[in-house]
DNA sequence: TATATGTTCTATATGATATAGAACAATGAG
DNA sequence: CTCATTGTTCTATATCATATAGAACATATA
């Protein structure tokens, strides 16, 4: 089982922070590719927010192909598909993550120290 | 003279966009600590935008210490000075932007490669 | 058939975003 | 000193995103 929470007081919106951290799940190895999510009522009855709130996250998610509908009207985690796009959206973001971090002071030491504790920290293999 | 453009149709809020073009300009070198930035009203009618809201990119900036009000008020570069809650804010993000390249099928070394090309088109030493 | 589940539609309330105008305080130029 | 410049603060309005809510529908499983 997944253990999810959403913080009502936090600026981003709640349909954001169930996606992120059911992304988080899928990183750390705790969903794998077959495995599907609990329904939508169900989540929402966990998480205490709207249906139609973790039903946007899910949309989200199955969008950017990171889950899929299968049968029995279930969302399962997808098999992961390396595509250049999707190299290109992450050249994106870090382009700007970076240069804040450099206008900031941080120096090319201090953000490879960061990228490789994280990438030591969360690197897991997908079937 | 500082290039900087806005796009209207973006999903992106204009004073995001003109807080992160900034940001661009002093890691591109384009901006150096001691120069100062355009009047607000005077890039707001560059920009086509109201002035309102290039006050808010600048008080943006400001609250990030990036720019500062010095004499004539004039917002000018900071020189930037590395903090520990700035290398906190970096590894925060990176530790979901990285999440969802992993989530997405990146591995370690698809976004190593990415993290240096950037590190290398951006960087540029402050003085 | 009956239940479970995602989907679609309408509706409402709240906050963020963007624009706008007016007035004020502090600063530098003349 | 006087005046224009510039950032700041206030009110106001319009639009969009977010979040909740309820209802009805289609499909798949039991």
């Amino acid at each position: 089982m997944v253990l999810i929470t959403v913080d009502h007081n936090s600026k981003i919106p709640l349909y954001r922070q169930i996606r992120e951290q059911i992304i988080r799940e899928i990183t750390a190895g705790n969903l794998k590719p077959g495995e599907s999510l609990p329904p939508s009522r169900l989540m929402a009855g966990m998480l205490e927010v709207n249906f139609h709130t973790v039903n946007r996250a899910y949309e989200c998610l199955r969008d950017e192909g990171l889950i899929k509908l299968s049968r029995g009207k279930k969302y399962t985690i997808s098999s992961a598909v390396r595509s250049p796009k999707d190299m290109e959206d992450f050249e994106t973001i870090e382009r700007a993550v970076i240069a804040e971090a450099l206008a900031k002071g941080l120096d090319a030491t201090d953000i490879m120290q960061i990228v490789k504790k994280q990438l030591r920290t969360q690197k897991h293999v997908r079937s």
